[in-house]
DNA sequence: CGAAGCATTGAAGTGCGTCAACAATCGTGG
DNA sequence: CCACGATTGTTGACGCACTTCAATGCTTCG
């Protein structure tokens, strides 16, 4: 399943069948994560990256006063470290949120198959700009807008990216976190996602059961949320 | 002054004279701009970024409702949009917060000099990850700490990043932002930003006047805002 | 000297947090 | 298959950090 990565890949430039070739035999192996589990340690020192392939990872920040925040939210065909290449270690923890199955790049065969094609090695650094959009998407959202715009905008954001790689049937996709967890996202209360669940609910605008989210009014959602989805650089490569 | 850059480039690892020639001459002109003007705007084709050489500039998104976020601020010696040569547009405009100077690297120029030298297009994507950290280490922030601990967390990192280029002086530096400015960084009104910078400053913690602040009390300050630097990178890199 | 921008202060409102229960669901072992 | 504890979800009452509104003083500069 590097399938989902090689879709949103091709899905921005060509990839030709080398490069193609080059990037599968980039990973070593591939390792199967129980949920809840810590997969990269802040401040560890790295000489490999993962690519999500199955489940759920989470960017986690221990803010010390035993509180955390999530600072962005990882699905299939998202390098969850790839950032990690270039830093050497991280400044945040990786954790799981559900069961989860990783491929692993060595940073080795990284920085050779970057330096034998270089517009892979600029596919890889848009990778990581795009992370870095959705950081500042939220820095923003978690400045300016109030408890119910962040959770429109948090399931705007998931369809779209969802979509992107096909786990997303008829604006439903699996959704396997705990308030508890949203409200870490988002920087509020248990209660208060709760509170806010219930309200989008009632306007008739989602549906969230069990592990699974329904939106059922995407539009609504989105004029909520005055969600663009420009920050996540989905569209096609100009050149 | 593309000093401040180069700087930076050698604490973290070494040039050889080539690289830094290489890179003094990927720049093809000096640009001059005044304060208060919309230096790259949102969504704008881009085909080259700039190094900030003097003066204060922010990347600024706007909410739609007519309010904005400072999402980020950037001083001499940082890349204000270097992200934009793999993202090929901007999701945020740039917006300069003083006179300012940057220097013109054309993408084109960038591409060269990456594929010449892929230690330095590696350097290259480092910055544009430890950007991508501090968005990242703001969205916890706004998420999770109070205003007097985000507006501390503001000024310790400020003092680092101006001391490692050299613009920090016994813990004082030049502070051209109104308190208007400081809020749309933090998510907070320009009233509750006073009352606060008053509270730092009845503690004994900080002053800030005219157009410069000054840290009394750096330690207490990073306590507050439990500041550690570790989302800078700003270690050498090892090997 | 007047206007415009910026800083400061007070009073009142509110979105979200905190505290404290209780209910529902789930996984596990007997 | 049921019993059990543990996790997750739900609800209510109350408090507070921050906002909002509104006014006033202080700079700065043409």
């Amino acid at each position: 399943m590097i399938e989902a990565l090689l879709r949103r890949l091709r899905h921005r430039v060509d990839l030709s069948d080398e490069e193609e070739t080059a990037i599968r035999s980039s990973f070593s192996e591939t390792r199967e994560l129980r949920a809840d589990s810590l997969v990269v340690r802040q401040g560890q020192p790295l000489d490999e990256s993962l690519l999500l392939l199955l489940g759920w990872v989470a960017r986690s920040k221990g803010m010390a006063d035993g509180r955390r925040h999530l600072s962005i939210l990882h699905v299939a065909g998202d390098f969850v470290d790839l950032h990690g290449y270039t830093l050497q270690r991280l400044d945040h923890d990786l954790i799981t949120l559900s069961d989860s199955k990783v491929a692993v790049a060595p940073h080795k065969a990284i920085a050779e198959l970057t330096a034998r094609f270089p517009r892979v090695g600029c596919l890889y650094w848009y990778l990581t700009n795009v992370d870095a959009a959705m950081h500042r998407e939220w820095s923003s959202a978690l400045g300016t807008c109030s408890a119910i715009e962040r959770m429109a905008q948090l399931f705007c954001e998931l369809l779209a990216r969802l979509e992107a790689v096909g786990l997303a049937d008829s604006n439903c996709f699996e959704f396997p976190l705990t308030q508890v967890e949203v409200g870490e996202l988002l920087g509020l209360t248990p209660v208060h996602v709760n509170r806010t669940l219930q309200e989008l609910r009632r306007r008739g605008l989602i549906e969230v059961e069990a592990r699974r989210a329904c939106l059922l009014d995407v539009q609504g959602l989105q004029t909520l949320a005055r969600f663009k989805g420009d920050y996540l650089y989905q569209e096609r490569s100009r050149s």
